[in-house]
DNA sequence: TAAAATCTTAAATTTTTCTTACATTTTCCT
DNA sequence: AGGAAAATGTAAGAAAAATTTAAGATTTTA
């Protein structure tokens, strides 16, 4: 696990570096923020560890730029300050745990477990869901689709449209709707695209033209699947 | 991880299980040797930490008394003797690493942790499992690869992502997923070095271009080997 | 049956991936 | 340390696949 820590005090970021050494992390050890800064946009972090008091740059504020970057990894923010002003605003823009100076490195490492353990556990993506409707089986997670447990093979719209049809199963979805929710664009002027992707993933669904099985045309409304 | 703790004086036995406890592990602690033995027989323990100087059963005893059920877990051995003759006779039957008193309590842990790593590597044959795919042998632990046991010569980088793709195997990996698990870093711009060293480890399989047998493009999404 | 909506098809366009050659970096060996 | 060999990275054009466009055919609805 890589973590980032920050703190102009050399004593306490060597000290968090030791103890969280000792739990097999990678420790990018910073004493400005400008270092931090680096290693947010070099280096692959999976953990903040951040001082509210650095100098130029504060912790908050690279605690935002590390949520403005739209990374998720958890960020404990460490602080001499005792006001539970700060203690709000630090959690409000992004940080997980919040850790007043002086602590005990042992609080430190599992509140770092902790966080870590919460985030992991939140992102696992281990228990794939599949969607299943009649002999078609989707698979999101592996990209994946069964046609009576024979891979179907969709291009990336393709599957896009299967699995958002999918997922609202029994509604009628308009073209207008599909295409902002695929391409995640306006759409304009009304092209004939989906109306091709449409007819493409029937075909390989080995739709019957006259009667399609899993993606019904609702005439002047949109498609769906029952 | 199941631990039995042994030691007369409470506040010792206390301190340790409190460190452990943090630790995630279970902790069976006792302050005297008929407890430790009636644990010993009764729960599957994972490790023991057994002071030297208990009344009637001294620690040594408790030690060989493991061992002589066959019981092959770590064991460490905690006395106020600064004697090296103790360190020996206690390693000698059968202990694994050896502390004495007055010690840091994260030293204990540092450790108990090393001991059980030492343990569970050399036991846990999972570790060193060979991953098969069809002709295809993959040896982790002897960073080996072999097609038709005849040894393919790998780079680092190439042998590190057939790794993670058979790690994964039957998911699709996208090149920015494998780039970030591989060079531990953040994939910045689209660059094609994914793709090149795909390319270099598909030769050196001697995969069919058109029809690669093991490494698969999924298009749009990534490689994956089924 | 006529208008509107949808379908079908094929060709044009765009995107993505592959290949190749070469540049750069690292490692190994005197 | 210095040079050779191996490994890794970069860039550009080729190839392959996906996507879009467009135009005519078909179906549905009133």
């Amino acid at each position: 696990m890589n973590v980032l820590v920050l703190d102009d005090e050399k004593e306490i970021a060597d000290l968090v570096e030791l103890y969280l050494k000792n739990e097999n992390y990678t420790i990018y050890k910073c004493y400005t923020s400008e270092e931090a800064i680096k290693y947010i946009n070099t280096v692959k972090l999976d953990f903040a560890i951040l001082d509210v008091m650095v100098k130029r740059k504060n912790g908050f504020e690279i605690c935002k730029y590390i949520r403005d970057k739209n990374l998720t990894f958890p960020i404990i923010m460490l602080t001499a300050k005792i006001e539970d002003k700060d203690k709000i605003t630090g959690l409000t823009i992004g940080a997980d745990d919040y850790i007043t100076k002086p602590f005990n490195p042992l609080e430190l490492v599992a509140r770092v477990k902790a966080a870590a353990r919460r985030y992991t556990k939140y992102n696992d993506k281990s228990e794939e869901e599949k969607i299943y409707i009649d002999g078609l089986e989707i698979s999101k997670e592996k990209h994946k689709c069964l046609l009576y447990d024979k891979e179907i093979i969709l291009t990336p719209i393709e599957f896009d449209i299967l699995l958002y049809l999918a997922n609202n199963r029994g509604n009628v979805v308009s073209s207008e709707e599909l295409f902002e929710k695929v391409w995640k664009e306006k759409y304009l002027d009304n092209n004939n695209t989906v109306m091709v992707h449409i007819r493409r993933i029937r075909e390989k669904l080995k739709e019957d033209t006259r009667k399609p099985k899993y993606i019904k045309t609702v005439w002047g409304v949109g498609y769906k699947i029952e």
